[in-house]
DNA sequence: ATTATTAATCGTAATATTGCAATTAACTAA
DNA sequence: TTAGTTAATTGCAATATTACGATTAATAAT
């Protein structure tokens, strides 16, 4: 298949995962990390720093972008990439609300 | 390809994305989320839990396993599978550490 | 010994992801 | 207008993922 059911799953279940799929590249992860270094930055600071294809990186960026994680404003002929802060601490909130599952259970093992 | 060229990314990018990855499909957030609550369960309770085939949810216990987020132990015929809270805590503070980038950064957008 | 239970593995199909070259679209500069 | 710059998109190949039925292996129960 290759197609995750999704239909199955609570909305939250679905809502992590999706986040968590969206840093599930190093590509990904290393322009969030670029962008927040530098703040903002073009899609051709992104191609030399990583040292991915320019297709490749639009590829990435283009999936961050679907989440909302960045934002792209256009500029002349260049495309101005930057962190998208509010959508950020969303899923921060989202995940730690998961990673902190373990404050309300015993340990076992 | 479908393959992520690894070499030229830091240990630390690929070590969030490789978490994150793990993160990034619902059935395994369920089953993370279902061996909290109930601190451990048998592969069959998984099964009834959420509702995908045994050989599936046997998949995505290999994948949790293989990142050392859960662990099993052999009891007769049945394997009982639990949180393992320490790889989960380094999962947690290596995740924490990306998340938190954006308290050093001033925001543009 | 035979049968039942449980979970891992194998094989397979469908779809997704990753990566890149080539092209296209949109704007700038000459 | 023409040429140059930038990034998105298209098309393609290779690999990965998801899902499931069938089988296998290991133990337990009869």
């Amino acid at each position: 298949m290759g197609l995750a059911k999704t239909e199955i799953f609570t909305l939250e279940q679905n809502t992590v995962a999706r986040f968590a799929k969206a840093l599930g590249h190093p590509a990904r992860v290393a322009i969030l990390q670029h962008l927040f270094k530098t703040n903002q930055c073009i899609c051709g600071d992104l191609v030399l720093e990583i040292g991915l294809a320019q297709a490749t990186i639009s590829q990435h960026l283009k999936a961050l972008k679907s989440l909302s994680l960045i934002q792209g404003s256009v500029e002349g002929t260049k495309v101005c990439y930057c962190v998208d802060f509010k959508n950020w601490a969303k899923m921060k909130q989202t995940l730690s609300v998961f990673f902190d599952q373990d404050l309300n259970t015993p340990k076992c093992c």
